[in-house]
DNA sequence: GTAATTTAGATACAAGCTAAATATATTGCC
DNA sequence: GGCAATATATTTAGCTTGTATCTAAATTAC
């Protein structure tokens, strides 16, 4: 069966997501604006507008508050037509192996309210977990000031394959719990639709939209923390692969002066081998290396230059096979990272004939609830006409 | 500006297109079969195919030759449409750096035609190797009992990359020429519009349309020859990046155990370097090794289980990143390849965690001609109800 | 030869779009 | 203040395409 028959009604939801996607893009727009924008004659841009007010997800604003010096203001005044924002909200959801970040969006994407929540333990059980997942939520959702009643979709991104249908395979035991329990949980409880997301693939999403990566469609990001992983952007769209798995870099056991994962534990673990400092291992030990480096340490330049070298390897693996346009590093080590940017960039055409540019990311711990939010939002703008508004 | 506006004309393209497709996919189709494969009422589905049938895109069989088994016959005759497979046809070139071959389709894809022809030397001018491509086009039109002017598409393969618009890097010195030159050469000389493409690229399209990935989504073929280069196919779709360069396996330089491009040159290498026979390289002393294989012979025997190593790091390095859901070995190491799949299916999970199935491509050297004719009919099938038909 | 069955064709109507004519509200000028 | 110019809004008629329903036609089965 091919897609259903292209019935006359199909013509209006064609033209209505146009408008409206139009209406998402500008401040304010006139019916006028619209007509150029859309290449629809006067009478379906009203029409439509018409059935978007109804529908509660455009306002029309009052004639009177004008005073934009846009245009000479000349002739009879136009009805303007703004997206309603507040018709709906979404939530991006970061859930870690330790915490899970909640965070709230209007339909703009405008953050309107955080909360973090930490597992109590390691292996507590699946209920006890959904609960503190559920709290998040209805903390941030209470810090935006909102209902769960109001909220659209979801987007929740873990750290483990999910593959095009939202699906996590059953080998990986502990994540496996977020796709049928967290998905049914919250189904249940507040009626939300959950899309669950790879991490490494919201990263690429967020970064795509409010990163360093805006616009690019040819995008690969490396989201470095605990574990490494690639969310990789082709052509505008998210790589998945048969499982899922799709960006997972476990290849580089295979490669040259790589080694295994990457990360701040490796940093740390070489930092130790220097012997320059005390072994203490994670974030903090890492974090004198630069400071050291930054002062002129002999042994901690070298272990830049080092890791630099690996992280060029690792980059021109993925360049020379993907062809991105640009590489982005983000996660955990993305704030030291930028000292390491001009050296990566320079080692990088020995390693590949395609390098890609290489950036930073500048969204920080929240890399992937923006990305979470923005999975939510392709969603509700994909499926708009067909979401009920208004509760 | 986005798409166009939809105007009802819109829905008649769109229920065409559909039609259309569904009689693409049957032997020949009554009224009654296209509204149940469409959804459409019987009034739209006759409009429709009038429609088609005034361009020339299907026929109506007598109502007299009717004989299949298939339905009680009872009732009222229907009317029978087929898809004029002869309406049109297309070319599909491989243009290797010795050769070209080009090969001619009806819109069924079954091959009328082919012809080969190759260069006279490796630095000849630019205007005589299209020459030489204009000729294979001309012959294999001629075997195949039809005229230039019949020509509704012609996809092309060449063995660089090529950026998802069809352009060629300027970097790419000899198959630059390619680009500009060869497309705007047959749109003088024919009218066609030509549809370049990397060969690995069309060889999976080839593979997965009547080669072993038949109806595999995410698929990965790597194309083993001169060169060794992989296409890669992901939810369907061609993956191309930036430039055109993914797919590429310039990254294996990386990738400990394997080295530089595979292939049979090195093998040729490999077994000369065992010592166990002449070292004349090239095709010849390669199927030695596999008949001394076969026959026992211990030296060879560990050539091959080299290769199978060094083969299975190459798919075990795709398919950790890209997680595809079947690997096909094509190109001239295709016919040996079988023997060494075991080997490396047992290999795999050693190097990553999602093991593709490997299967060896059984288009031998038709694959890239195959995959530029289905490049061909995809166009065409796009865009048949804005092409000119009946020349 | 008549009934049953299946498909074809015709008619009525609804949704949606365009195009063109008409109406409305504002600015600017005399 | 009144009037022209201007830009937008609204209305009306007509076209395309679809669905739904009814009637006609052609064939098989008994």
């Amino acid at each position: 069966m091919p897609h259903a028959a292209a019935t006359p009604q199909l013509l209006r939801r064609v033209n209505a997501r146009s408008v409206l996607g139009v209406i998402r893009g500008t401040e304010v727009a006139t019916g006028t604006e619209l007509m150029a924008r859309t290449g629809l004659t006067r009478a379906s841009v009203i029409a439509v507008c018409e059935d978007l007010l109804r529908r509660g997800w455009i306002r029309e604003l009052d004639a009177r508050d004008e005073d934009q010096p846009g245009s000479p203001r000349k002739g009879r005044p136009a009805r303007r037509f703004e997206l309603n924002s507040r018709a709906g909200f979404v939530l991006g959801l970061d859930i870690g192996a330790a915490t899970t970040t909640a965070a709230v969006a209007d339909l703009r994407g405008t953050v309107l309210g955080r909360s973090s929540e930490s597992f109590r333990a390691a292996d507590i059980p699946a209920e006890e977990r959904i609960d503190v997942v559920d709290r998040a939520c209805r903390r941030a959702l209470a810090a935006a000031g909102t209902s769960p009643a109001s909220v659209l979709a979801v987007g929740a991104g873990i750290a483990a394959p999910v593959d095009r249908d939202g699906k996590v395979l059953v080998s990986q035991p502990f994540w496996s719990l977020f796709d049928v329990g967290l998905r049914s949980a919250l189904k249940e409880l507040h009626g939300w639709t959950v899309l669950l997301e790879n991490d490494a693939n919201l990263a690429a999403l967020g970064e795509r939209w409010r990163g360093s990566g805006a616009g690019v469609d040819d995008l690969v990001v490396l989201l470095a923390g605990e574990r490494l992983g690639a969310g990789v952007m082709e052509s505008g769209r998210l790589l998945h692969g048969r499982g899922g798995a799709a960006g997972e870099m476990g290849y580089l056991d295979l490669v040259q002066g790589v080694g295994s994962s990457d990360g701040i534990a490796t940093l740390a673990r070489q930092w130790s081998a220097a012997g320059g400092g005390p072994a203490t291992g994670g974030e903090a030990s890492a974090r004198r290396v630069f400071e050291d480096a930054a002062a002129g340490d002999p042994a901690a330049l070298a272990i830049l230059d080092r890791l630099s070298e690996r992280m060029a390897r690792v980059i021109a693996s993925v360049a020379s096979f993907i062809n991105p346009e640009q590489v982005v590093i983000g996660g955990a080590v993305a704030e030291s990272a930028g000292a390491l940017l001009p050296g990566i960039t320079a080692l990088l055409p020995r390693f590949t004939a395609t390098p890609p540019r290489v950036t930073v990311s500048p969204l920080g711990d929240a890399i992937v609830t923006v990305g979470a939010i923005r999975h939510a939002l392709d969603y509700v703008e994909a499926n708009a006409l067909e979401l009920e508004l208004g509760r």
